[in-house]
RNA sequence: GCGGCUAUCGUUCAAUGGUAGGACAUCGGUUUGUGGCACCGAGAAUCUGGGUUCGAUUCCCAGUAGUCGCCCCA
């Protein structure tokens, strides 16, 4: 081991042994001398509360999120310009505007369109109070505030149907995992003023569009229908006396859910509950005419986009806007099913918090979850253009004229990387390497004199100098060499 | 909200009841102002708080965070 290794090393543990005999000190003090361990407390305490003011003793910052937050960082965004891409240009070929809501609104709006009795607003609701006592939360999904702003704005005017698209941060306060987060994005699609399963039909392959674009494979609709005002009652009142029937065969949750939501009990997972499910009456087959016309048209619109889906009568979805259709999208892989999405119509939302009557449908997609299957798959991923130029700089007064050489660049829209700050030559070119620039303009004190640069072409090593106000001259007919030669390989 | 597992440099992988080590990455250098390879060097970590111990990064407890299963969903 080199000689200053070893000493720093030495010093080092030095350090170490000192502070742990510190702490050891303080601790033998404390243990055998209780009483003068809280008064000497006592003591340092009066000190610094004499001389630091209260309100300046700063806790230390924790250095991480809260639970279920996170960075996305540098290195993943090339996956979500690609999701950002592909939402911009799906949601304007399919007639969407853009609408962004606020992250807050008042609490009682996800109440009354959620649902009170969903685990959404019961357990999962970020609310607080203003100071201007106003009962607010954050919002926990986009289509409440999106209903909302539709009905203030007066947006039934319009031609229908309205097509609106948002995407932004929601709010779930819940146990954080992976791909399941308290702050997570999601894409929303939403279309009203229309009943027609046609639309039921456009907005899944819509969902399906965008997914397949994004690379990702094995995707599966899970589709149900779970009927309307007129026919659900029934439905229910069905279900229930038969779940009631088969009351100790569930599990605890099931049975409270069986007063406030039995609907529900179709979508437990214990095994127990699923057995009793499986023989349940079916939403299906206890439709009214409508809603099972509904349900048929759309399964043979389906069928013609060939859209891959599965019935599934135990989805019932955990919003209670929802009528009629409502859907999840999976994507399957090792045996294994997550969602991605899901959404279904809403043909009472708007008229429940205060609209006149609309029927409409509408989708979310969870972009964490797509982010994360898509590093999976190794999809395609958006990466920006890379500079193909970079400015070396030697003294002073080089680096004032190549501040000003990479400005020109900008405005003729040249890519350029630059690394001002450092000083030798060969670390910048190191560098130049390390970014696969192809060529490398050098300005020394000669240079920057002479009013010339030298251009370097790092392909080939050579390299000239040339008067400075003919450098962009050059470097384009470098670079236009270059895309020709690549066409003609392609 | 319930249960299981985990926590070491920026990343990744070691090791240890007694000075925590490597690889990758970063930064600097290998004779004047020229990259890739090679070589040399530097900085950089035991999640937090308690307990046991002469001594804890290691053992125990709690907290925090991550992760997996459940619940739920996106």
């Amino acid at each position: 081991m080199p000689r200053k290794k070893a000493a720093k090393k030495s010093r080092k543990a030095a350090v170490k042994r000192k502070l742990s005999g510190k702490k050891y000190a303080r601790k033998k003090f404390a243990k055998k001398n209780p009483r003068k361990r809280t008064a000497a407390a006592k003591a340092t305490n009066k000190k610094s509360s004499g001389a630091v003011n209260q309100s300046q003793v700063v806790e230390p910052i924790l250095l991480q999120p809260p639970r279920g937050m996170k960075d996305i960082l540098p290195g993943e965004q090339e996956y979500w310009n690609r999701i950002r891409q592909v939402l911009d240009k799906s949601y304007m070929r399919y007639g969407f505007q853009r609408i962004d809501t606020p992250l807050v609104e008042f609490t009682n709006l996800f109440i009354r369109s959620i649902g009170e009795g969903t685990d959404v607003v019961d357990k999962e609701l970020y609310s607080f109070t203003t100071k201007g006592k106003d009962r607010v939360s954050l919002r926990p999904e986009l289509t409440a505030g999106i209903a909302r702003a539709y009905i203030q704005h007066g947006m039934n005017v319009l031609p229908k149907p309205i097509k609106l698209f948002s995407v932004g941060p929601v709010y779930r306060y819940d146990r954080p995992q992976e791909g399941r987060y308290r702050e997570h994005w999601q894409a929303n699609f939403d279309i009203f003023g229309e009943d027609d399963p046609v639309l039921d039909a456009q907005i899944m392959q819509l969902a399906y569009q965008v997914l397949t674009s994004l690379g990702i494979k094995n995707i599966q609709f899970q589709v149900n229908t779970i009927g309307c005002a007129d026919c659900r009652d029934g439905y229910v009142d069905m279900l229930t006396s038969y779940f009631e029937s088969k009351k100790n065969k569930l599990c605890r949750t099931c049975k409270d859910r069986l007063k406030n939501n039995p609907l529900r009990i179709l979508d437990c997972k214990e095994d127990k509950c699923v057995q009793v499910a499986t023989n349940a009456p079916q939403t299906v087959n206890h439709l009214c005419e409508g809603c099972r016309n509904h349900f048929k048209n759309l399964l043979e619109y389906l069928d013609e986009l060939e859209i891959p889906y599965m019935i599934n009568p135990q989805l019932v979805r955990g919003l209670d806007y929802y009528t009629r259709t409502v859907f999840e999208i999976w994507t399957l892989e090792d045996g294994k099913k997550k969602s991605l999405g899901g959404g279904g119509r809403y043909d009472n939302l708007i008229a429940n918090i205060g609209g006149e009557p609309t029927p409409a449908i509408g989708f979310g997609l969870g972009l964490e979850r797509v982010a994360l299957e898509m590093k999976k798959v190794k999809a395609k991923s958006y990466e920006p253009p890379k500079p193909k130029v970079f400015i070396a700089q030697l003294g002073n007064l080089a680096k004032k004229k190549s501040l000003n050489l990479f400005a020109t660049m900008e405005k003729s829209s040249i890519l350029v990387a630059e690394s001002f700050g450092r000083g030798s030559l060969k670390s910048q070119l190191r560098m130049a390497n390390k970014l696969g620039v192809e060529v490398t303009l050098i300005i020394g004190q000669k240079e920057a004199l002479d009013e010339t640069v030298i251009v370097k072409n790092m392909t080939t090593g050579t390299q000239e100098t040339v008067p400075i106000e003919k450098v962009i001259n050059v470097i384009k007919k470098i670079l236009k060499i270059k895309p020709v030669f690549n066409g003609k390989k392609n």
